[in-house]
RNA sequence: UGGACUAUGGUGUAAUGGCAGCACAACAGGUUUUGGUUCUGUUUGUCCAAGUUCGAAUCUUGGUAGUCCAACCA
């Protein structure tokens, strides 16, 4: 092997299994040579993190292949579709960075798609049934059963036609008829057992109006809608793959009926489907995460605890800490349980770069220096972020009185604990080393809880003076001033559920107490999911709106959340810092 | 018990018949005005069994385990 051939492999172990596809069918030339891709989302709800990896996919190929990705709103069913949703769709992924080619509807397509179904009618391909749900549910088999012929199966076309007329008249009964593909009741694979096509609804749809009463069905649309437009690789889920056979005979269909019988098997969009995201302690059906809003365990589809894109964002993730995790954990077959942690430690990753640094006490207890002058301000500086020097510097004012935490401070806290403690001594970030005291070192009230610490500081030692260059045992703790701090409201959060796959969890409670909805949750659901604590913050912090990216030294990153006012600032907690022991 | 798909450290992923590597996690140490960052090092893996082959994580067969499929949802 060459050199060049060894960097070429090395080059190449970096491609997931659907980019090794990609090239493969770009470099034979198949449809021309063209990358065509699709997101579509149903507008039925807002998109989750799940999502976000199907968007890195369809659009990162394209982008990265020089093709095209267009977003399609997968909108056929209009009982549950609602136009709010395409704004959100829309704007969480820009929020993300991606960008589409067109906004393309499924709904666009309902004429061709109907006079597609007339076709296949007129072709004896289809046939409009008129048995109840369940005497269709019952002929359909089982997976270990064939199933049996629909009376109506043998029906004359012209029978057929007139039926699928009045399915779409407006004066039909939903459930009375459906159009059906007549394929093979008898096959192991159940998507093949004459699916439906054609389903009556009498409702009007947010797009098309009045026009329609039936509409078509996701198999009946899905490869159709990809084929109209071009797409060359149809990317979605593993749950797709038994829908991928009837997915390519609609598509032979339709390029039948079109008349393209040239080049039948290069010139088509083919489906491929990868694994979707599984996170632990973490639910993503739509369906309950809107039970959690309607029950008023969380706050609406962007609360921070959320899984959606707008809940993530409103919790403080970038979109770069997003798509560096979707990266990391990659794309394959095997259905994964990912751990959150990994996005947590993306979100680290990418906050440290950028996140500016602040201080911010979030269980205080007062500090005084008791050598420090009464009624003496001094300004210091600080850092903005040790990662990124142009991010330069701010000011922080130190007096007398501080508040620093509560856990920073233990009388009998051992050779191990490196902070504050009788006779100890430790620095003050930015300012100065300070000292404790062996006695009279606190103010403690009835209940015994001390409400206040004395310590002497070092005059020498201030940041950027010679002094300051004395090692000390004690660690650099973080700290505001009493007198020029803002008191804020702190949401601290934790995991919604207690348990790794709330899912399944749900599912067994379910099936063994008969409960539905939220009662089936409630066992698995965190109490203390969320924490308001009453911080203070800087006054650099609190008079920064811009700021995005906040790290409260020593404690986590955080950003500021919609509900803050200059009044009342509010801050969410992100991730907190990598702890050691 | 029909069909389709899957199985590599704790978690996720790489290998395209030829040295089992990477990330996260964990652990130990150095640096550090964040117990952060960073740097160095360490531990841990091919589901099981047989076969093909000079050589198998990879191919074959048989087990085992898991996921998906019987919505007039997508």
């Amino acid at each position: 092997m060459t050199e060049m051939n060894t960097n070429e492999s090395v080059e190449k172990k970096s491609l997931n299994f659907i980019e090794q596809i990609i090239e493969k069918d770009l470099a034979e030339g198949k449809n021309g040579g063209r990358l065509q891709t699709r997101f579509p989302p149903e507008p039925n709800g807002y998109l989750h993190i799940g999502h976000a990896k199907a968007i890195a996919m369809d659009f990162g190929v394209a982008a990265k292949y020089g093709g095209v990705c267009n977003l399609r709103m997968d909108d056929t069913n209009p009982q549950k579709e609602d136009m709010e949703y395409v704004e959100a769709i829309k704007r969480d992924i820009q929020w993300l960075g991606f960008k589409w080619g067109k906004i393309l509807y499924a709904s666009d397509y309902f004429q061709d798609l109907w006079d597609f179904a007339v076709w296949c009618i007129k072709q004896g391909r289809a046939y409009v049934d008129e048995q109840t749900s369940e005497e269709i549910a019952k002929q359909k088999g089982t997976p270990t059963q064939a199933g049996t012929n629909s009376p109506y199966r043998d029906r004359p076309v012209e029978e057929s036609l007139r039926l699928f007329e009045e399915m779409n008249s407006g004066h039909m009964e939903p459930g009375k008829a459906i159009l059906r593909a007549k394929i093979d009741m008898a096959s192991p694979n159940m998507h093949f057992r004459d699916p439906i096509m054609y389903r009556v609804l009498n409702m009007p749809h947010w797009r098309t109006g009045n026009k329609w009463n039936a509409y078509p069905m996701y198999d009946f649309t899905h490869g159709q809608s990809d084929y109209l437009e071009g797409v060359t690789h149809s990317i979605c889920t593993l749950e797709f793959v038994p829908h991928r056979e009837l997915y390519d005979l609609f598509v032979t269909w339709i390029k039948e009926w079109k008349g393209e019988t040239d080049n039948i098997e290069d010139n088509r969009p083919r489906q491929y489907e990868f694994n979707k995201l599984n996170l632990n302690y973490t639910l993503m059906s739509k369906r309950n995460l809107l039970v959690l809003t309607k029950e008023g365990v969380t706050k609406g589809w962007d609360d921070p605890r959320m899984p959606t894109i707008c809940g993530i964002r409103r919790r403080g993730y970038s979109p770069e800490s997003i798509l560096k995790f979707i990266d990391s954990i990659g794309y394959t077959t095997f259905d994964a349980l990912n751990d959150i942690k990994l996005l947590e430690a993306a979100a680290r990753a990418d906050l440290n770069s950028r996140a500016q640094r602040v201080s911010a006490v979030i269980n205080p207890v007062k500090l005084i220096i008791t050598n420090y002058p009464e009624g003496q301000v001094e300004n210091l500086t600080a850092i903005n972020n040790p990662e990124n020097e142009a991010d330069g510097t701010h000011t922080i004012a130190f007096s007398r009185e501080l508040w620093i935490e509560r856990e920073d401070f233990m009388e009998d806290g051992g050779k191990k604990f490196q902070r504050l403690g009788p006779g100890k001594e430790v620095r003050l970030k930015n300012a100065y080393i300070i000292k404790c005291p062996e006695t009279d070192y606190c103010k403690k009230d009835a209940d015994g809880n001390i409400v206040e610490i004395y310590a002497e500081y070092d005059p020498e030692t201030r940041s950027g003076m010679p002094g300051a260059d004395r090692k000390i045992k004690g660690k650099t703790l973080h700290w505001v001033s009493a007198e020029h701090c803002v008191e804020a409201e702190v949401r601290m959060y934790e995991n919604l559920w207690t348990c790794e796959n709330p899912r399944d969890a749900i599912k067994q409670y379910e099936d063994e107490h008969g409960t539905r909805g939220i009662e089936s949750m409630r066992p698995f659901l965190n109490p203390d999911s969320l924490h308001i604590q009453k911080g203070y913050v800087e006054e650099w912090a609190a008079q920064q709106p811009a700021l995005t990216y906040l790290q409260f030294q020593r404690i986590g990153y955080f950003n500021v959340d919609p509900d803050s006012t200059p009044e009342h600032p509010v801050f969410n907690k992100t991730v907190g810092l990598k702890e050691k022991k």
